[in-house]
RNA sequence: GUGGGCGUAGCUCAAUUGGUUAGAGCACCUGGUUGUGGCCCAGGAGGCCGUGGGUUCAAGUCCCAUCGCUCACCCCA
């Protein structure tokens, strides 16, 4: 019997792994230019943490999260929670009015996998706290369109409010209603979730109940004064900065703690998985956790296997690596016991590969052309006796002697590209 | 938890109505070139046909079970 990862669990092997280090490296560019700071988390917390920040009642919490019942710990199923307890914990709402923090990391759902869908799967987090300005808003959907362009990846912004506990139980009520003349008409599963969580029924994917719920009451339309305000003034701020989005009225969030603004990154080229980042505001979450009182955040988290499907899948091709800078081709004991010390002393400043097993000068060409080599020294008998290595350019395929010693190597190296 | 699809070489796949020794491309190794990469040519290695049972003179092929992968539902950043 083999042993093979867990289900849902995935390595992320050579020739992929450089699309991930790519997408690193670009979205870390794009968060200090918009002076995010990095915060890193770990990714065991007390289950209570989750408990209270998710909802008690979501299947994330109910089914779906690793926990060790024993210790009552848990594997961070997101970000945000993990988050807000570090800000809290650390007092950071006391040194800065307004923080701006950004993770990047594993999280863990115990669902059956799918498409863009793992067990174990990773996010990228960013959160504001401590401003409830919709500016802060838009700027943050700003921020996730520029990375997502200059990721290559087309995708579109879809745009609610989900008012605030001040409007929504109004408006729920009101929806209720409305669901409850149509009921008779539902799928079964919004049937259920006509009790279980109505907003719900809003973005069923059955034909029938799309129909039944188009002209359902819109939350947009019986927001609150301030909610009204801040979801145009959100607008607003898109517009001015000119990020393309559209209103979706049916847009609704799974966890408990959203309120207000809530967005969605959008493609059509993943299958079931439309999202590849998600967010919106959560006033009441710190002050839910402990912290302190009117503590407003926002925030948003990026599914990073989406975004490395899409960059697969919208070919852009991230260049090969830069390839090694040195091969050293040893002929013979001698010659490879040279090239072992040689390539040592050179790995002080270029990247150096050899073969320690004395094959063929051939196949040591071979391996050397694979690994993108742009010189190769090679050190065989006649070279040891003279002391001067061939040094050979794999791209111009002209070669010239050259003193085996590190110090002459690395200047002939430092001179020729 | 529910439903569909698929399991043959490291990878992508083929194998007629069940019929001799399960093939190809890519990748890998060796040689053609005494010590020089890519291209080409020749050769080589690599398979419990997912696993177990059944039907049959005969199973990669049919049946059952099981495990795994995958897509979707539920749920959801």
């Amino acid at each position: 019997m083999k042993i093979q990862a867990l289900k849902g669990f995935k390595d992320i092997v050579p020739g992929e792994v450089e699309l991930w280090q790519h997408l690193e490296k670009v979205a870390r560019e794009v968060f200090a230019r918009f002076h995010f700071a990095e915060i890193r988390l770990p990714i065991l917390e007390e289950t209570e943490l989750f408990a209270r920040s998710i909802g008690e009642a979501t299947d994330i919490v109910e089914k779906e999260m690793y926990t060790f019942t024993d210790k009552k710990i848990t594997m961070r199923p997101e970000a945000t929670a993990s988050l807000l307890r570090a800000y809290i914990e650390h007092g950071l709402y006391a040194q800065k009015p307004v923080q701006r923090l950004f993770t990047i990391g594993p999280m863990f759902r115990h669902e059956r996998p799918q498409k863009g869908r793992l067990r174990q799967f990773h996010q990228m987090d960013i959160e504001v706290l401590g401003s409830e300005n919709p500016l802060v808003d838009a700027e943050l959907m700003a921020m996730g369109a520029m990375l997502l362009k200059e990721l290559g990846i087309t995708v579109s912004l879809e745009l609610n409010s989900l008012g605030c506990p001040d409007c929504r139980p109004a408006y729920r009520a009101q929806l209720v209603a409305y669901i409850t003349e149509r009921l008779q008409h539902l799928c079964s599963d919004c049937k259920r979730r006509s009790t279980t969580n109505p907003l719900r029924v809003l973005d069923c994917k059955v034909p029938a109940c799309r129909e039944q719920m188009a002209e359902a009451p819109s939350i947009q339309d019986h927001l609150c004064g301030p909610c009204r305000d801040h979801f145009q003034r959100v607008q607003a701020g898109l517009a001015q900065l000119d990020v393309p989005f559209s209103l979706n009225k049916f847009m609704v969030r799974g966890l408990d703690y959203y309120c207000r603004t809530t967005f969605e990154f959008i493609t059509s080229d993943l299958g079931a998985q439309a999202a590849v980042a998600a967010g919106g505001r959560y006033d009441g979450l710190v002050e839910t956790l402990g912290g302190p009182k009117n503590t407003p955040g926002i925030g948003f988290a990026m599914g990073m296997e989406r975004l490395v499907l899409l960059l697969q899948q919208q070919q852009q091709a991230v260049s090969e690596g830069p390839g090694i800078d040195l091969f050293i081709a040893g002929i013979g004991e001698q010659g490879v016991e040279k090239a072992f010390g040689l390539a040592h002393a050179i790995r002080a400043v270029r990247s150096v590969a050899m073969d320690h097993d004395g094959k063929s000068l051939k196949s040591q060409m071979k391996q050397a052309d694979k690994a993108g080599a742009r010189f190769v020294l090679i050190i065989g008998d006649t070279e040891l006796t003279s002391g001067l290595g061939i040094l050979r350019n794999m791209r111009t395929e002209e070669q010239q002697n050259v003193e085996l010693s590190s110090s002459a190597l690395i200047d002939c190296l430092k001179t020729n590209k």
